[in-house]
DNA sequence: TTGTAAGCGTTATCAG
DNA sequence: CTGATAACGCTTACAA
């Protein structure tokens, strides 16, 4: 077994064909300008030798790493995980490698990331994180990094952003549900820290509320399935609310509800009505199945690596994509 | 906005603090014998110029990139981003950075991989794929790249692994089955390529069956919710069968087959039984809540980070580890 | 404590 | 078509 000093180098290669290094350099960058005879000869000893050219040294030499960030909050949701299946997928059609840089909920934390993005040489990055203002990025891309930004609206010169457009749907279907006779309270569940996307729709679902004069309720939930379970229990059971139209940031809070509610006695969605905003396919796994406002973060992932590649080859024309969420009727809440 | 060649390197700090570049390196490294007057003169001009130190030319002058590399199939299931989100979390601990390699099922791709793992200069490699044999974890480690495999035997030199036992505790429950008066017939639901996991366990049922001179039926499914949901669906309408007790490799093919069950009238666990191998959170939040074999996979990947670091540090003691799977009982079976 | 200079493994520019 | 040789940005003996 080799060690580390072992590693073998295009030098030795090189030596071993009796050619320059230079010449191996060609060879292995498929430059045209080589004999057939002396490729053959390199590429032989290449094999003989086991050698694998250093990316790191090719990367100082010529200033491209192959290597795409992703910096994504370190949460363990089934959305997110979608997004980096996208991105995976097109990152490896396009030959790039990716690198993973997860934020907490911290403000240093994210800003240490943004140090660690430039030292670690990437050629451009993919940003799902609430945490990085329209200043970090910009940061960014003053070292010359090409970003594609999710969630936040802050394209630029080397800057592509994809947008989500839940607001629209979720007015009107707020509207919609008071038209056609929605008598249950509508209850949006606040979480905190939970990032743009939800507050955006606590926004929206407050000033449509405010616009049609209907009294409306925000509760404060815990971002977790178990906490929001028993708290939802405790309240079904207590008496203190039956009934409602409840408006949930993503399926397991919103299976949360649910099942407390069913637990509880409660009919779905007689008694009670559930909303899931960022719906996966676990939506339509659980029973009853959950109503959602649909975006396909696999799409959004690919979407992403495909408008960085193109800025990678400076040739993004469309700066800015828009998803827009689809109102998937489940059964969850009442067909109105 | 500067441009690509306008990377501040570590000559530029130097000359603008009037020391030599030995002695930034010094400060950046944190040496000791700096003088506290000329490194807060550096550190202070490594500020006003923004400099960021090369990850690269670091990682080429020193041997380590702080880069791990992890690989895993592209397959989007909640257990792997589970084993992901346990390896990021001590992996940022630890400091280190994690480099996504992500394979398909085919096995030229695979190799392709290891390629990569080599020219990309990673100090350790997670792996957690039933492509790579123990011959291509030999060749990473040949090029002393430290190794940490899940779910294969192949702990050596510098390569330590982690052992799933589902074996005993499924051998132990086919029998309790039996023992206590199960009467439905049990299938195994086979997916074809789903890896040496479902494979050994698909191994213990028929073992463990025909010792016991039991009769069993192992059947071919999708491995994706809405075939299998159909195929079953199909199976239960149609009449073929109507009972059963049904071993599943995870939690969707596990609903897929609850779902279409009741879907088709049957009630659980009375007429039918199911049993998730891989249990993830989502086993409790369906209902009927799923019976499964859990093994915590974040856990699976804290570990797999932490005995990586220990290889890396020339001090892991215990090569192998296991982690035994446990029964965890729900409402998808009968409690006997 | 600080500076000088030789690597680290490539690519790329020139000559030949 | 091929070979020297200078970068690329940093670390690290060795000297001063």
């Amino acid at each position: 077994m080799k060690n580390l000093k072992d590693r073998v180098t295009i030098y030795q290669v090189a030596q071993a064909a009796g050619v320059s290094l230079a010449t191996v350099s060609r060879v292995i960058n498929k430059a045209d300008s080589v004999t057939p005879a002396t490729r053959k000869k390199v590429e032989a000893t290449i094999q003989s030798l086991g050698y694998k050219p250093s990316g790191l040294a090719q990367a100082l030499a010529t200033n491209r790493t192959t290597n795409i960030g992703v910096i994504i909050p370190s949460a363990n949701y089934v959305y997110l995980s979608n997004l980096l299946a996208g991105i995976t997928e097109i990152a490896k059609e396009k030959n790039y490698v990716l690198t993973l840089f997860s934020t907490s909920h911290s403000r240093d934390e994210a800003l240490a990331m943004i140090e660690k993005i430039i030292t670690t040489h990437v050629d451009g990055v993919i940003v799902f994180d609430d945490q990085l203002s329209a200043d970090d990025i910009k940061k960014i891309s003053s070292y010359n990094v090409p970003a594609v930004v999710i969630d936040n609206k802050i394209s630029s010169d080397r800057v592509g952003d994809i947008l989500f457009s839940y607001d629209t749907v979720l007015r009107d279907q707020i509207i919609n549900y008071y038209e056609k006779g929605g008598e249950k309270p509508m209850v949006f569940l606040h979480v905190h820290n939970a990032g743009r996307l939800l507050s955006r729709c606590e926004k929206t679902f407050i000033k449509t509320h405010e616009e049609l004069g209907r009294p409306y309720k925000v509760i404060n939930c815990n971002d977790s399935y178990t906490r929001t379970y028993q708290d939802f229990r405790r309240m079904f059971t207590s008496g203190e609310e039956k009934t409602g139209y409840y408006i949930c940031y993503r399926d397991s809070i919103a299976c949360a509800v649910q099942n407390a509610a069913m637990d509880s006695g409660l009919v779905i969605p007689r008694d009670v009505e559930i909303l899931s905003l960022i719906g996966t396919k676990y939506a339509y796994i659980v029973r009853p199945t959950l109503t959602t406002m649909h975006i396909d973060m696999i799409e959004v992932g690919k979407r992403a690596m495909y408008m960085l590649t193109d800025l990678l080859n400076r040739e993004l024309v469309e700066k800015t994509t828009k998803f827009e969420a689809t109102f998937i009727q489940a059964e969850s809440t009442i067909k109105r």
